[in-house]
DNA sequence: GGCTAACCGGACACGCGAGTCCGGATCGGC
DNA sequence: GCCGATCCGGACTCGCGTGTCCGGTTAGCC
């Protein structure tokens, strides 16, 4: 978390609309938003998104880094309140397909080492295996494409409800079991 | 199927060095594969390509359209063999998973309109559920958002070998089942 | 072998997104 | 209120992908 102090407060006031954009923008379309429209959504010249973060690149890790470091505390308490899959899988795969962008950070692993949220989420799904919730050869990859793969298709096809998500993630944890 | 009669044959030649680089490149890095690209692997000029295919979707709707008339007619044969969509499923699922460039156009569903492939899909998931194989509520967005999905994570991820499929189709598979 | 129509492809024009620069405006301390 | 440090944003360059054009070449018929 780079924290920059600006010191002058239309400066901090115009940092925190670029980060307000960028976070709706990114959720609502994916990382191919580009940096003139978080500009013009957050009301300032590109130059000035362009100043806090050198490279586009630098504004989307700051960004997923922030929803993967809220992914991970929630996760955090999912593993300290002992909370099984079947409750954890859909809530995740609400976060996901409500977060275009967050779905594709953590699917495609590149930028952001989610190493943290990967150690957490090995933690749940050892516990699950254990139990004989899911099937007991199930990775952390597994999930990702099981997960973001549908949740970014619901997004894409702009099919994002509360019916249709509470539905897929009904059948992901379906697909999670063990099979016959 | 627009079959543009060439005069001389280094015309057709060129024109189905062009259809197959376009196929091959569709297939193995989906539809962004650039005019350029495709001209460059299949040995011609820039121009070539364009005169076939005005336009790079004119080029793409070609290849997508043989694409899905394939997928067609296999499906005709499931259904007319009274295929049960477990064995079905997997199938359609390696035929996505290994053309990147199919799956992306047969998902978004922009281009294409794939009624007749949708009609014989929603035939063979008709009996499916009749036999009680799959859930009573199962639509063809579902098929789609559920196998397309995966299907484009594994290529995107690199993860693209048999028994990545294998297991993969398996859980699709088992998601399709009534819920408990 | 010659002639013409058909065809090829390198070179060009255009739009768009990423990233840079500098003249002008604004904040904030005195 | 004044002044300097800080910040803003319009205008620019650069790279890339799409689509067009024309001079040179080649196939195919006689």
């Amino acid at each position: 978390m780079t924290e920059v102090t600006h010191r002058r407060t239309d400066a901090r006031r115009n940092h925190e609309r670029v980060v307000a954009a960028a976070r709706e923008l990114f959720a609502r379309a994916g990382l191919r938003v580009t940096v003139p429209e978080v500009a013009a959504h957050a009301g300032v010249g590109r130059a000035t998104v362009y100043r806090s973060y050198p490279t586009k690149d630098d504004l989307v890790l700051a960004i997923a880094q922030e929803s993967f470091a809220d992914l991970a505390s929630w996760t955090r308490s999912a593993v300290d309140s002992d909370m099984p899959l079947s409750a954890y899988v859909p809530d995740l795969f609400a976060r996901l397909a409500g977060d275009h962008g967050l779905a594709e950070a953590f699917l495609e692993g590149r930028l952001v080492p989610a190493t943290d949220l990967l150690t957490l989420i090995g933690e749940l799904t050892a516990r699950a295996k254990a139990t004989g919730e899911v099937r007991g050869d199930l990775t952390t990859v597994d999930l990702r494409v099981i997960l973001c793969g549908p949740a970014r298709q619901l997004i894409a096809l702009d099919e994002w409800n509360p019916a249709a998500w509470r539905r897929y993630a009904a059948m992901v944890v379906t697909a999670l079991r063990h099979p016959r």
